[in-house]
Parts: structure tokens; sequence; C-alpha cells
DNA sequence: ATTATATTCAATATATCACTTGAATAATTT
DNA sequence: AAATTATTCAAGTGATATATTGAATATAAT
């Protein structure tokens, strides 16, 4: 060993950080949150060429944040376990907690008003049972379509503004996306209150609700 | 906003975990978890010099990771709050789960054998009060006299050859040092064991010992 | 076997980071 | 006020990471 122990488990620990330090690498890591896929559908996802999308996944894959397996042609990858997630969480976390500039940015988003607070699954869960609420996924078509909340309405943030006019102005609404690192609920909720909707953001998205092990609907069993 | 929000944002997540991402600045924030410190001795500790070494801390202050005063002349550094040693620890357990080299190293030192199970604070504790135990301080006698577990013994691992010698061997030890990402532990227990002794590891170190609220004795105070 | 497709590898230019050195700043002491 | 001490800033160098491009590899279909 040419470097003292100390150091080269320092360096395991700096590789799982280092693997997380840049944006492209955190917003594959969101997607694969959503479900496991393939190279080229990741890096259309991304907006990053599919060599480029490759790299990184091979420095997420040396980080032991992801794992992949063959399928015929194409190679699929996905997160290594939920610990992947509680990490990214955690980061998320302590940014947000921490760092002003994160709250400028959110804060921009939802028009200079405060946004509301967050509305828990449990919460959501007993609302859904007694129907006294409309959700909406914010998430692309193909996402949704893999699997969405119970009774969810797939709206693209893009087409919000035609939807709500069909929304019941009365029934309170709430939106999810991808998960804390993505930002069209909180674009949606902004939307729908300077509309004059009751809108609140589900804590978290669709990637922990479905780690709860909560019920999920998927557009074949609907 | 010249880039998108949503890449604005994970920029910044990607600013804490950039902080992370060297090993020079996560054996800064091990020092630190053990209390605060001016930049001269954490610059003496990490082995850099002084110039190094306030650079790398004001790369943690921007992540907000840790937080400075002034005292005087000298400027103290300190961890922001407990957040910063959950993501710490975190980071530790992603990376010893999935990286078979952080195993190899490990193993490395504890001599080809399997180290035992660490023992937890909670039968630590148990065992003080019933006396049955015997605690070795493993870390420099500065970062032991601030303050230790009480009536824990302080020897410097390069001692620990001489001190054995004392040990009862019928009493079994328990070693702490810094926390998890020390590894003076790691190779005391795998010394004492070696020649015998007894001996476990306590599960993380003194910073998880003092976050838990336990008693704490200091040299002042012995 | 040959061709097609999906992914990875290799080479390059560009950008960023780590470390050193020497100067600048800020608070204390004389 | 001048000197001292602790820290930070700034410039320069070598190392490392990113994104692009084009070639190489591996599997499936023909």
């Amino acid at each position: 060993m040419s470097t003292s122990p100390k150091i080269a488990l320092l360096e395991e620990y700096a590789l799982v950080a280092r693997a997380l330090a840049a944006p492209a690498r955190l917003m594959l890591l969101e997607q694969l949150a959503q479900g496991e896929r393939g190279v080229e559908a990741l890096a259309e996802k991304a907006g990053l060429t599919v060599a480029n999308c490759s790299q990184h996944l091979q420095q997420l894959r040396r980080a032991a944040l992801v794992n992949s397996r063959r399928d015929g042609k194409a190679v699929i990858y996905r997160l290594t376990d939920s610990k992947t997630l509680v990490l990214m969480d955690l980061l998320r976390i302590v940014a947000e907690r921490n760092i002003a500039q994160v709250e400028r940015i959110l804060r921009g988003l939802s028009d200079g008003k405060d946004a509301p607070e967050p509305i828990s699954r449990d919460e959501l869960d007993a609302r859904l049972a007694s129907g006294s609420v409309m959700v909406l996924d914010v998430r692309p078509r193909d996402e949704y379509e893999v699997g969405h909340i119970p009774g969810a309405r797939n709206v693209l943030f893009s087409d919000i503004g035609q939807a709500l006019r069909t929304f019941d102005p009365s029934t309170e609404i709430v939106a999810y996306c991808r998960g804390p690192y993505c930002i069209y609920a909180h674009q949606a909720v902004a939307a729908l209150r300077r509309n004059g909707f009751i809108a609140r953001r589900l804590e978290g998205g669709f990637p922990e609700w479905r780690e709860d092990g909560r019920s999920i609907q998927t557009l074949a069993s609907a």
C-alpha cells in the first residue's frame, strides 16, 4: 500500500462523494429513482450524449451507487438500494437547510410568495381514502404510465395553464413529481396558487411514495 | 438566471457533495467532530500547510458544513450542526456497504482475521455501570484531555505494545477513537486480539458518544 | 458469417481543483 | 503608531474531470 491505510480509506469515502458531485449525475440518479432504465433513455432525459452518459454511469457504478445488468443488446442501470436514495435526500436536506442560495432559487419559483408546507404521505393517504383531494402527477407521460399514485391525474407542467380550467376550485390539489430533487411540483403549485386554487406539494415524490410501500397504480391496471 | 433553475439547484446540491469529495477535507471534518479548533491546529493535525488548510476550510464553509467565529487573532471553526456528522456517517456507510475495496483495507488492518462486531453505546454504558469492562481511548493526548468516556484510559496507538503488559487478560477491553472515520480503534483491537486479549471496538467514536448526551469526563474534572 | 444496434473505450481540448509561494488583511501587543 | 501573530487572498503549476468525437466491443437479427 503506497499511501497510509487511513488516507486510503478516506479516498474511498471521497469517491462516493465525488460521484455525487456533478449535476449531471444527480439528474441521472433522480431518473433512476423512478425506475431502472437503459443508457440511451437516460442520456435523452438528462440531455447528455450517449457516450458522456455512459461515462457518468460508470462513475456512479464505481461508487456502487448504481449497478447494471444486460438485457439483450441493452444495458439496464438501476439504483443499488434505497441507501442511495437516502444519501441523495440527506445531501439535499443539508444543502437546503444551510445554503441561502437554494432558498432564493426555490423562492424565485414560487413567485415571491412563501410556498406552503408540503403535505405528508400519511396525510395524503388519509385524504385519498376520504376522497377530499385531487392529486396531480406533473411528471412526463412515460414516467406516469410506469406507475403513479392511485387516482392521480397526469398533466405536463407545460399544459397546466390549459388544464387548470377544468379543475374544481373548491377541491384542494396536491401536486407531486419525481422527488425532492425535482422542481415541477414546486412550479405547478406556484402556478395553481397564482390562479386562486388551494394547492400543496407532496413531501418527497413518487420514489419516496413507492419506497414507503404505499399503493401504486399503473396504466395497465387502470 | 443564466442556467435553468433545475440545473442551478442541482449545482447547489453538488457543491455540498464536492466539499466532501477530498480526503483532506474529510480529515478536517473528523477533527472538527472532536470539537472546535483554529486553523493552525487543524493544519497540523491534518498534515497540511496553513494556507492550504484555510482554503479547504473555506470550501467547507461555502457548503455550509462548517462555520467560524473570530476569537481574538484566531478564527475558530466548528461543524455547523449534527447534520454534517450524519452526512459523513451515511457517506461512510454507503462506501463500506458497497465497496469491496474498503472491506479489504479494513481486513488488512485486522490481520486477516475477521474483526468482531463492535459494541453498542447502550451496551457499553451498561457495562461501565457494572464495572466489568476496561475502556481504552486511543486518540492523541490533547483530544483525550478535552473530553473522554468516564474511566477511559488514554493510550497512544504507538505505545500499545508497552501498555498491554499492564492490562488484565481476564477483563474485556473496549477501544474507541475519533469516530467511524478513524482507524486507531480498529488497529488497537487487532493488536490486542493478536496478544490474546478479549477486545472489541466501540460503535462510532467519541463524537457519537457525546452527541448521544452520555456522560463525559474531562481532565480538569478528573 | 454478416449486418445492425447498444454500449463502451480512447484521444483530445477545456475547465476545475489541489498545493505552493509570497503578499495582504485583521486583531493584538508593545 | 509600529511590530507581531493568525488567517486569508492571489498567482502559478501540475493533476484530474468533463464533453466531444470517432473507433472498438458485444449481442441480436438476418
